[in-house]
DNA sequence: AATCATTCGGGTAATTCGGGGG
DNA sequence: GCTGTCCGAATTACCCGAATGA
């Protein structure tokens, strides 16, 4: 359908933070360290792609070599 | 096509905000911080260019620098 | 004309950012 | 190496009543 990665459901470091139980400061470490991908407000602030966190989720132990 | 040399497609604060998964609100601030150009109506209300809106949240990273 | 959702405005909480240190 | 916490500053979210849009 869209090729645009823009028409996806975004999440808040906070909700993100929430599904994997951390604070939301390691999500944002997550982020910086380029495991997980991030859209930026324009204001600075992060949000998520839900399809990847939910990928993330799913699968139990998957390893960034 | 269009008649108009410039056909483009507006889009409405809500719309807006449900893309960057933000508040209303907070697409008013960003238009009138200059960071987003804006298109009123004859009440006053604001629209925002389609086009615009996609070239920015398809920037992968933006640095607060 | 009248309804209903949205978008004005402003003002005030809550969240997030970044860096730094445990 | 990874995470949680403290700090100040910046950004964002929710509150209201009134006006606009459809």
């Amino acid at each position: 359908m869209s090729r645009h990665s823009t028409e996806e459901t975004l999440l808040t470091p906070s909700e993100v933070a929430a599904l994997f139980r951390v604070d939301p400061k390691t999500v944002t470490r997550w982020a910086k360290a380029g495991k997980l991908s991030a859209i930026r407000t324009l204001g600075g602030h992060r949000r998520y792609r839900e399809s990847e966190v939910r990928r993330l989720l799913d699968v139990p132990q998957q390893r960034a070599v």
